[in-house]
DNA sequence: GATAATTGTTATCCACCATATCAAATGGGC
DNA sequence: GCCCATTTGATATGGTGGATAACAATTATC
């Protein structure tokens, strides 16, 4: 598996125009069993579903892991760096930078807890909650509308329950 | 969605074992809609599957990304860097390194071309061949085994070709 | 034969992930 | 109270993957 952006490969471009038969030299490869492994497939439909959803909310500038902080913070408010990193699988440290530039483009705000003076009490700003608001809408009538329009409700449904439940019991 | 490694947070383990009520100050974070996010459990789902992939076919040494080039190279041998690369998703420039990898591994060999003397012949040689025989083997016996177990043979499938649409058509 | 395009390559940059380490603060044992 | 381990946020740092620009050698096109 490797997976990155350009499926329509360079191969078929270069093939002849010619009366070439289906074996000829610029015939596209073969992909043989790589198109029946799972991780090869699912890294590729990854790709492209992150890919849709930064165009649908580039308006607002919020990349896919960005996303995901403030709606944690909008249904945990007030909970620290280590149980919101910890809870997308971010290790704290590189939380660090990437709360940076939330706080920095007032999404959200540190305070130092009363109780325990080590962490800080995250909260989502009036302007984070705003943002937000209008990044669920883009997700929802841009993004997750798409897919729906691809694979239909039950197949999503489908497709959700079983990739939840690899993330979960594989 | 951000997603890398540790689904279980570190916020359960801090919360106190005594008698709190369900909306404790240890209480687990809610997910809100996160879970509903294709994207989100998308990726979370791969990270679980490549990392199952990496343990299964540890004993090889062997990467995801030079797996499927390894299956490609013994499906369309004599076929050149960019056409292998492109068609991985791989950019040209990133793909030197890696077949510098396998190269220096005696898994493949770079031979010039006769008709196009700027392009080079990439095929396996026989150790590749053998390396790649046992990793299918490991893959099948071991990796796709245990999603087989997990999802059944039909769900698997079902998986597989919903994905597949996402990758080429989304 | 001059010019454009292609192939492999290098250099370089950026994003993401991971580890070690640190100071400040807290908790537990005594 | 005091010592020690732990936790929290933070820094520095390294590794890996992905992306662009540029280049020499070669080939294609006119």
């Amino acid at each position: 598996m490797t997976v990155s952006r350009s499926a329509t490969a360079g191969g078929a471009k270069a093939r002849k125009e010619a009366g070439e038969t289906a074996t000829g030299e610029g015939a596209a490869l073969q992909m043989g069993e790589l198109s029946e492994l799972l991780g090869y497939v699912l890294k590729r439909a990854q790709l492209r579903v992150f890919e849709d959803f930064l165009r649908c909310v580039a308006p607002l500038q919020l990349t896919p892991a960005q996303f995901s902080v403030l709606l944690l913070l909008d249904r945990n408010p007030g909970r620290n760096q280590t149980e919101i990193a910890s809870t997308l699988g971010i290790l704290r440290p590189n939380f660090v930078a990437m709360l940076d530039g939330l706080e920095s483009r007032d999404l959200c705000t540190r305070t130092r807890s009363a109780n325990d003076r080590r962490s800080h009490n995250l909260v989502l700003t009036d302007k984070g909650k705003a943002v937000l608001a209008r990044a669920k809408r883009l997700v929802a009538t841009k993004h997750e509308a798409r897919l729906n329009e691809l694979l239909g409700p039950e197949s999503r449904a489908t497709l959700l329950s079983m990739l939840t439940r690899i993330a979960r019991e594989f």
